[in-house]
DNA sequence: TGTACATCAGTGAACGCGCGTTCACTGATGTAC
DNA sequence: TGTACATCAGTGAACGCGCGTTCACTGATGTAC
């Protein structure tokens, strides 16, 4: 678990160097972390332990624990990005290939639960910094609009389209914390219900 | 903030004596702190502060903090169902109640937003104590069922209703959380386009 | 190739903080006679 | 009505804890000459 694969740790003398980028480890560590914690009771020392770095250490790399959680959160909605945008790419059909994002989407989150929390319920930061590696979320959104447009009664309203937007995300999004949260079963046979949202 | 109204605060002698249930005073502020604190970072000694009350006095009525986190869960639990309850009864027939049920539920999420969320995530203690007084969330599953099976096609199947009342939960879930985490504004014309869940 | 020195990424000790919880206590209230 | 006493609901001081963050430091690495 201290082994990220990011990192190379040698041992010199007793002491241990990253050959590699500390900053790298360190986000994957948390992310990791966050499989079997939640993102409140996560601590940067626990992040620092698990790559086996003083808790010092960290601040060469993040001003303060919240820019560590930042750069979780941005790394983190990257991947979710990616993961929709080869749902879709792999699917034969405009239809067929948005209920595959909507159950990568709820897989994602099942995957990554404490990670998927902390990313959706953070504001991007002040400065505005957040975004700077986007792009991946903004494609993955223009995807999820064209789609909606595509499968919509043609002639439908902007504010269809917008709605309907909104209804497939709460959709998937409702699930996925349901079944986070133990509410509802996480079974295949659900997420596999997850047809075309905008129709049926 | 002090005076939730379960509780008269008299002087007397420079001391305060809680005629009144204490334990329903701290339930109540915690659950009004709730309001724009988030769970995790609501400590006992605030909740103890609110009502103007030493920390110590809270281990009169409860045996630690997890044990008043669970009252104040089991309070919402049924403020919640009366809502959906009332949102039921109050509409002219079942197609257009189930679609109030699910406004309801939505606007209790952003009214209680910590405390929903609470909620959502603690899992009933061991000792099953929890479910004491459920009777008023289990009559709110039951209306939710019933619905459903009203509003399907007559012959659906078991397994059909399940996954529509599963669909129906998501949908209105996944809205009040994206609207907690500011992920879609939370606007009173979004939640009256939750019509009927089943059907369209 | 060797040496002097700046830089860079780490260390470990220490800080103040608010927390949940414990302890022995106190003073008002209710009851028995 | 008065008194003795048990009970009950609160108090304030104290505890140990892990936290985020600071500080002065150290030793390896890269560069100039």
């Amino acid at each position: 678990m201290n082994d990220q694969g990011n990192t190379v740790n040698i041992e010199t003398g007793g002491r241990r160097y990253h050959h590699g980028d500390l900053r790298a480890a360190l986000i994957a560590a948390g992310i990791e972390l966050l499989k079997t914690r939640s993102a409140e009771s996560l601590s940067l020392r626990e992040v620092a332990r698990a790559v086996a770095v003083s808790p010092t250490a960290v601040y060469r790399h993040f001003p303060d624990k919240q820019a560590l959680l930042y750069a979780i959160c941005e790394q983190t909605s990257e991947a979710l990005a990616q993961v929709q945008i080869d749902a879709m790419a792999s699917a034969p059909n405009v239809r067929e290939g948005f209920a595959a994002t909507g159950r990568a989407y709820v897989r994602f989150a099942l995957a990554n639960p404490a990670a998927f929390r902390l990313m959706m319920a953070t504001r991007p930061p002040p400065g505005g910094h957040f975004g700077a590696n986007a792009e991946l979320a903004l494609a993955a959104m223009r995807v999820l609009r064209e789609n909606v447009s595509a499968l919509l009664p043609p002639g439908a309203s902007p504010t269809d389209q917008r709605l309907a937007a909104i209804h497939a995300w709460s959709l998937v999004h409702g699930m996925a914390m349901l079944m986070l949260d133990e509410q509802i079963p996480a079974d295949e046979e659900i997420i596999e219900s997850i047809r075309n949202p905008l129709t049926r």
